[in-house]
RNA sequence: GGCGAGAUAGCAAAAUGGUUAUGCAGCGGAUUGCAAAUCCGCCUAUCCCAGUUCGAUUCUGGGUCUCGCCUCCA
């Protein structure tokens, strides 16, 4: 039975989807204007991971992931740019894909655009503005007006009196509360015309909250299952978002509730701080992808819990290099099953498990399936479940079962984890274009050549030959280079192999 | 100021009212021409102070410290 941390309950509870075998779930996204940084990478590794593990656990999941491409940052980084607005959210939605590819993400069920739907939201706020929910103030805005809707502050934990104490921004002009917040902003003159609308109201744009209630309930109904997203969307987003949909909930006496369990994972941390664009100490996917293999990435931000802090730093990635380094020696020692051999030619990317994890090839019984089921269910529990996944190792490397090998990389498919070629993992192939890049800038000719695998080959092979002629000195010295370009050579009965470091 | 989360060995990170987390690093042994990998064994821990309990890292209270939200933010 799958637990899952609620929000709004603060607590573990067990997880009892609306409609039996079927799973409705909305993340939010990106906003598009820029590239994606670690805090992204973590929302999407995470709610990726909620994603194959509820599919696996037998579900129909319908999942959206929502992406926000009209917002005031938007603007005004378009306007910087000299660019029009889509042109810029178009770049960096292909730049969002690439690296969630890159990072062995699913693609969602439904991958919305506000801007596909604003007419969806116009009906919303015109409910809202029908029920006394909404007003327009004298400068055009529409508004929410908070102190009508009772559950305010229900999902953060937050009342209208603790959050007005806290009151430290200047408050708009025209709203009833100081804590209204905009459904509609009114056109301003210096705006491109790309991002007016036509509405009852007047000429506007969408506040940044409707969007999400109004495609969630498009594209799942207005009362769902899961709604997922970065901690800090829990106010005061999430909580707008509950004021909204559940203001405008159908008139049909129905469930009146908008979500059932909120999940929210915790930020990426850099020196202990939270990585943020405004304070700048961010770092982008595509820039650590240049240092890091991108399944490193992925098993870095899985190996600690969704909800835990994580530190972003290097050693932290050294360290996880070295334990992914251990899942896939273990592989590599021995071939797995063949119906798992075939086809691992074509899926040589992280992404490249289909879009149901191949669960029928694990048996959920088997003692070690059945610790990582029982770790999953406990609120994704993946520290747990990897912890499970280096037993298994250790099990493979003991007893050099194939089956257990088997075992291994289906679990780890579960995980979006080791299902490469693990020779191809070890010798960094995928890093390989990038490294060529990287030499040929610096024009260092003598790294090219030692990073070459032709050249590593060449080595081994003087080195074997000098091991024949018992020159062991000269063969100790070839492995020493070696290892000083970062190739590491392992001898074996069946001859020897490279790695690198 | 209000609200919330957390403090576990050298580092990272789970779990648990009493019994091995796990990975990296370190130490000893096996293996190896030397290594690497692997196996076997070992070492380092539960922020502080009270309380509950036969027994607390785990529960309760207090304290200290850290972080987050309250402003755009994944």
């Amino acid at each position: 039975m799958l637990k899952i941390y609620n929000t709004l309950a603060r607590d573990k509870q067990e997880f009892v989807p609306i409609v039996p075998g079927k799973i409705g779930m909305y993340v939010c996204g990106m906003t598009v204007y820029d590239y994606c940084h670690l805090g992204h990478a973590r929302v999407l590794v995470a709610f990726d991971m909620v994603y194959r593990w509820l599919k696996a656990s037998g579900y129909d999941v319908n999942y959206v992931r929502n992406i926000t491409d009209i917002d005031d940052k938007i603007i005004k980084r378009a306007a910087e740019n000299g660019e029009s607005i889509h042109a810029l959210t178009a770049r960096f939605i292909a730049a969002m894909h690439e690296d969630a590819d890159a990072l062995g993400v699913q693609h969602p069920d439904h991958e919305p655009c506000a801007t596909q739907y604003v007419p969806e939201m116009l009906e919303m706020i015109a409910t809202l503005e029908q029920r006394g929910l909404a007003y327009q103030a004298p400068d055009g805005d529409v508004n929410y007006a908070v102190r009508k809707f009772a559950g305010y502050g229900k999902l953060s934990g937050k009342s209208l009196e603790d959050l007005r104490a806290g009151e430290r921004v200047e408050v708009a002009e025209g709203k009833h509360d100081p804590l209204d917040f905009v459904l509609w902003k009114h056109a301003k003159a210096d705006e491109p015309e790309e991002v007016k609308w036509d509405s009852k109201w007047g000429k506007g744009r969408p506040g940044w909250h409707i969007e999400c209630s109004a495609m969630g309930s498009k594209l799942l109904g207005s009362h769902f299952d899961i709604h997922g997203g970065g901690a800090d969307l829990q106010f005061p987003h999430h909580e707008n978002e509950i004021a909204q949909s559940e203001g405008a909930q159908p008139d049909d006496g129905s469930h009146g509730q908008f979500v059932n369990y909120w999940i929210h994972n915790g930020f990426v941390r850099v020196d202990n701080e939270k990585m943020s664009k405004s304070l700048g100490n961010f770092f982008t996917i595509r820039e650590v992808l240049k240092q890091y293999d991108a399944e490193v990435v992925r098993f870095f931000i899985l190996r600690a819990h969704y909800r835990s802090p994580l530190n972003y730093s290097d050693a932290h990635l050294d360290d996880a290099k070295g334990a992914l380094t251990r899942l896939y020696t273990a592989l590599k020692s021995l071939p797995v099953r063949p119906e798992l051999v075939e086809g691992e030619r074509a899926t040589q990317s992280i992404h490249a498990s289909t879009s149901s994890a191949r669960t029928d090839l694990v048996d959920w019984s088997e003692p070690y399936a059945a610790r990582f089921k029982t770790a999953m269910d406990d609120d994704f529990n993946t520290p747990e479940a990897v912890a499970v996944l280096f037993d298994l190792v250790n099990e493979v490397n003991h007893t050099k079962s194939a089956e257990a090998a088997a075992q291994l990389k289906a679990l780890g498919d579960v995980l979006g984890l080791l299902q490469r070629d693990p020779v191809e993992f070890l010798q960094g192939r995928s890093l390989q274009a990038h490294m060529h890049e990287e030499v040929r800038a610096s024009s260092s000719a003598d790294a090219e050549v030692v990073r070459g695998e032709n050249f590593i080959n060449a080595q081994i092979e003087a080195r074997i030959a000098a091991k024949k002629a018992r020159n062991y000195a000269e063969a100790d010295r070839i492995r020493k280079e070696l290892l000083d370009a970062g190739i590491v050579l392992e001898d074996s009965a069946a001859g020897t192999t490279w790695r690198r470091a």
